[in-house]
This record gives structure tokens, sequence and C-alpha cells, in this order.
DNA sequence: TGACACCCTGAAGCTACTATAGGGTCAACA
DNA sequence: TGTTGACCCTATAGTAGCTTCAGGGTGTCA
């Protein structure tokens, strides 16, 4: 099949699938006397199995990680349970911090209940009163 | 005060502060004549207000309209009011997301308890079963 | 005079794609 | 036979919000 058959199948764009080639998550297919890719099923398993994981918001490094046991059957699984592991734990955590900053949100737009100048607008000032902390990065892509 | 000063005063980088000018969030300052930034106390509070919209996880886009917003003193604040609770908004869909994601992970998770292998893994078959569907893009940055 | 901390510009890198430009291939239809 | 249209190709640039790097200049102290 052609690039354009194997994204339908996956629910994908072609301009995805010359791009997860590009990155080494799909090998690269035979090719045509004109040069079109040619694909077949195990394409398609792999193609959809990336973006089914796309779909549970996992990395690329963490799909790679993932494809990369699956193609050694003589492994046991345990490897793949800690990354889907560290996969649910970082959606735990982003859980978490959005859940925080919602309080956060919250107190301060209790500030502003009417509609004033800006200059006396209680949110703004809730902004500027802020104590400005170095941005702690984030561990997690969500 | 130079641009190191003024970052640590609002615990960024020099880096952060000169992309900040280049994207036209911070009004690019005076100059010594040996082409050194020179700031006020405008900048410090400026500065900190971005610092702390992006602490609350506002896009560069929300904190434009923000600080447009507060430069017009003659305004009301109900437009500030209103990007404030979009931005709420935002936040409490994303996560709902992330629990809806969060539910689907932890059945996958249990259709893998004991180690086996990779062949047999449940989650890797649950990962490979799932109804691909097309992405339906975030309208969120969160 | 040298060492060192700080400043400058411009470009590239990060994630996971999307979009665009500028072209080639192939089957069907007039 | 020519041409239309759907598909394919490569290479490059753009997205957000920075960070990092290369290759320089400036200012102060010993």
């Amino acid at each position: 099949m052609k690039i354009g058959e194997l994204a339908q199948a996956a629910q994908c764009t072609v301009e995805t699938v010359r791009y997860y080639e590009k990155e080494g998550l799909l090998p690269p297919p035979a090719r045509t006397p004109a040069n079109f890719r040619q694909y077949g099923t195990g394409h398609v398993e792999r193609l959809r199995f990336i973006r089914n994981c796309r779909a549970l918001d996992m990395s690329q490094e963490e799909i790679r990680r993932l494809l990369a046991l699956a193609d050694q059957p003589a492994l046991g699984c345990g490897a793949v349970n800690e990354v889907f592991d560290q996969h649910i734990a970082h959606v735990d955590e982003r859980i978490r911090e959005l859940e925080q900053l919602k309080q956060a949100l919250g107190s301060m737009r209790r500030r502003c209940q009417s509609e004033q100048a800006v200059d006396s607008c209680g949110i703004l000032h809730a902004i500027a009163e802020m104590e400005s902390e170095p941005r702690h990065d984030r561990h997690t892509h969500l």
C-alpha cells in the first residue's frame, strides 16, 4: 500500500508518517520504481501502535522505549510495565499541579468581583504581588 | 540597572529577558554608550508581572492581552476578568482531559499484573487493540 | 597587562508535528 | 495526444517558550 492508504488506516496524515520515518519510529519501507513508499501490514500495526500511544499522551521517547521492548520477544514485560507506570505517574503529577494552579487562580479571581478601573483591579494587583520564583522545569511533557 | 540585575530581580535568565524584548512583551530599554541595556523600576515591575503570569501557566498570547489592557488605565477591568476566566476554564478542561486519560491508563494497566513474555503482555495488547481515532487538536496550551 | 565577570548579536536546538514550495507519477477522459 | 486531477517526492520553515552556543566586545581589579 502507498503512504496515503497507510495514513488513513492509522488516522493520521502522510506528513506524520514521513516524520516518523525520519525520526526512526517507523522503519523505511521498500520503494516502487517511481520512488513511492510501499508498505505492508506490519507497518500498519506499528503505525497504529505509535498513534495509539500518542493518543494516550505518551512522549516520543516513551514510545521509542516501548517499541524497542516490543521488538525483543525474548524479554519479559516487566520493563514495559515500568514505562507504563512512569507514564501514569506523570499524568498523576500533572493533575496535581493543575489542581494547585486552579486553587491559586480561584483565590485570585475572588479579589475582583465588581467591574472597576484597571488600576484598582484586584486580579492585576494579585498578579503583581506574587512572589517571583525561579521557574521549576517540568519533568513531564504533559 | 543592567540586564543581569533585572533578570535576578525577576528570577529569570538574561536570555529570557532578551527573548521577551524580541517578542515585544518588554519594551526596548535605553542603551549605555557601550551598547548595554539599561533598565528602570518600570521594567522590573513589568518583567515580574510577565514571569508571574507564566508561573500561572498563561500563554504568551494571554499575557500580551493582559498587558495591553493594563496599559490603558482608562479602561474598566471587565476584559481583564474575561481573560482570567478563560484561563481558568482552560485549566479546568485540561484537568478533565487528564482525569479521563488516567482512567483509561488505569484500566489498561490492570490487564498485565504478572510478569510475562512481551508477546502476551496485556498492556501491549491493550495498546494495539485501541481504536485509532483522528487526533483532536488541543484548544489549550496546557 | 592579564584575568575574569559580564554584556552583545545571531543562529540553532528542543517536541511533535504542520504547512509550504516546487516538483514528479499515473490513470482516466476528450 | 494532450491534459486534468489525485496522488507522491524532497527540502525547508513555522509553531511556543524558551535554552544553548559560537564568536565576539566591555569594565574592573591586581
